[in-house]
RNA sequence: GCGCCAUUGGUGAAGUGGUUAACACGCUAGUUUGUGGCACUAGUAUGCAAGAGUUCGAUUCUCUUAUGACGCCCCA
């Protein structure tokens, strides 16, 4: 038998319908927010991501899914979405365009060569948002708010959110200095992987989970210590604009990405839910001024942010958040000869145009089978196709809940299921709730009627 | 790249170096001349991830590979 790939999933079943949930949500958050979607290749020159993320870490050397097409071109997978969207920017002049600065949203999948574990797959699923060609810092605090929004509006609860400033290129210089200094003498007291990241990343010792408990690293000097005056003004503002779109966050000064192109603003999501693990980072991003014009760009200032959606979906499922999920359909059709089977299909096809989710037996099964399949399938009515009926231009319908059974002219079928169904659909959208399910649930101070999807 | 544990029908699983691989759910059919969901009856893995080896004999022991779970490295 052929397996799937490693690391690679089946999203199937009703998993498969959250996911749709999931990215409608998405698309309907970016669109409030005015940011355009855009869908770039998913695999893209190797030098691109080389260039764009630095070889410095084992990252782009080990991490992606590098190949030579029959031509011998040098390609790779692309491992997250930020290089291809800055490529397209400058590739197609985006900087020119009449509307600045450019905000753009992607969804979909990415690459990664690693070794499988909790929360993390060779093919994962990102959608995220960069907003290029403005350093205002509002464009900071819009990505952090849109992030958050999104996931209050799928109904998560417990999110938290870190942020923090690496400020621009000399206050990062000035602290990578001051730091290495600062572990030269205990470094020999640290695990073997800090002694390695002091040589080749030492702001990732920072949250090495072996040393976290170290007095040491607990005192070690912060990032925002050694910002310059522009990059405090820069990162006040952040802040400032952060709690007028009410954001809630809390300044870590441990959150440092582990790429060489960020600076100022940098921000973490986590989920904190029970069971999650160390994997509770759900999303994160921050601003990265001189990513463009190291891919040969103009030097354009951007910001960005990129979630999981694969831990967006586990989060969810954790936090047992319902989901407005229709998992029923309207009407299923019984018959046993062959001449109710071709009216069935004649049938079937009518209502599908006219708007109904439909269907029907297609393995020959006795008509007890049939209408377990219409249970399975959570049908509101079902009919049984019965020749002397239709003959008599007339149909039997039952309610599936009601178990109440009506004789009905053909003429009228349309019209009845449409009474009946859209009473259901209403029932199902509102949930019961008059609150309006605005999505503010987490709110402190906000009352929920406790039916709708939003609450447990 | 390194480590550790695992893999038995559609599903949850029990089990053993030796005849027909438990049990339950599900599914299909019947009891019910075309109205189910209950009940009862019957059927439902020539098969224990794949390949090789040890053995008279392997699902069981050994090795290799694949995949899964969880750590480490790394984390875009």
């Amino acid at each position: 038998m052929i397996q799937k790939q490693k690391g690679c999933n089946d999203i199937i079943g009703r998993e498969a319908k959250v996911w749709k949930y999931v990215d409608s949500v998405i698309d309907a958050a970016m669109e409030k927010y005015n940011y355009n979607y855009i869908r770039t290749p998913l695999f893209e020159a190797t030098e691109l991501f080389h260039r764009g993320i630095g070889d410095t870490t084992d990252i782009v050397t080990k991490e992606t899914y590098d190949f030579e097409d029959r031509g011998g071109r040098k390609i790779t997978l692309r491992p997250e979405g930020t290089a291809g969207v800055v490529r397209s920017y400058i590739e197609n002049k985006m900087y020119g365009d009449a509307n600045q600065p450019v905000k753009v949203y992607y969804n979909g999948t990415m690459y990664r060569y690693e070794r499988p574990q909790s929360g993390r797959d060779r093919e994962l699923t990102q959608f995220g948002m960069e907003v290029l060609g403005s350093d205002d810092p509002l464009t900071d605090a819009e990505v952090i708010s849109l992030a958050v929004n999104i996931y209050k509006m799928l109904g998560l609860k417990e999110i938290k959110v870190n942020i923090n400033s690496l400020g621009d290129k000399e206050s990062r210089d000035n602290y990578r200095k001051a730091l290495l200094d600062y572990f030269k003498p205990h470094i020999k007291n640290f695990c073997e992987d800090c002694q390695e990241r002091y040589e080749k990343n030492p702001l990732r010792i920072l949250d090495c989970k072996v040393d976290s408990e170290n007095e040491i690293l607990k005192n070690a000097p912060k990032t925002i210590d050694y910002l310059n005056e522009d990059s405090k003004n820069i990162f006040d503002k952040v802040k400032d604009y952060l709690d007028i779109l009410g954001v809630s966050y809390e300044v870590n000064p441990n959150v440092v990405r582990g790429l060489d192109y960020y600076n100022h603003t940098v921000f973490e999501i986590e989920a904190k839910v029970e069971g999650f693990g160390s994997n509770n980072v759900i999303g994160a991003g921050g601003r990265y001024n001189g990513l463009v014009s190291q891919l040969d760009g103009p030097e354009t200032p951007c910001v960005g942010f990129a979630c999981g959606v694969g831990r967006l979906v586990q989060a969810l499922e954790l936090e047992q958040v319902k989901l407005p999920i229709v998992e029923n359909i309207d009407l299923f059709l019984m018959y046993v000869n062959e001449e109710e089977k071709k009216y069935a299909a004649y049938l079937s096809q009518e209502l599908r145009m006219a708007g109904f989710i439909v269907d029907t037996e297609y393995t020959g099964r006795s008509l007890k089978a049939q209408f377990k399949q219409a249970d399975r399938l959570n049908a509101k009515f079902t009919v049984v196709l019965n020749s002397e009926d239709l003959n008599n231009n007339e149909v039997k319908i039952k309610n599936n809940k009601t178990k109440e059974e009506e004789t009905i002219s053909l003429d009228v079928l349309i019209y009845y299921l449409d009474e009946n169904c859209k009473e259901d659909e209403y029932d199902l959208e509102d949930d019961g709730c008059d609150c309006g399910c605005c999505g503010n649930h987490s709110e402190e101070g906000h009352e929920c009627c406790g039916k709708c999807h939003h609450s447990n």
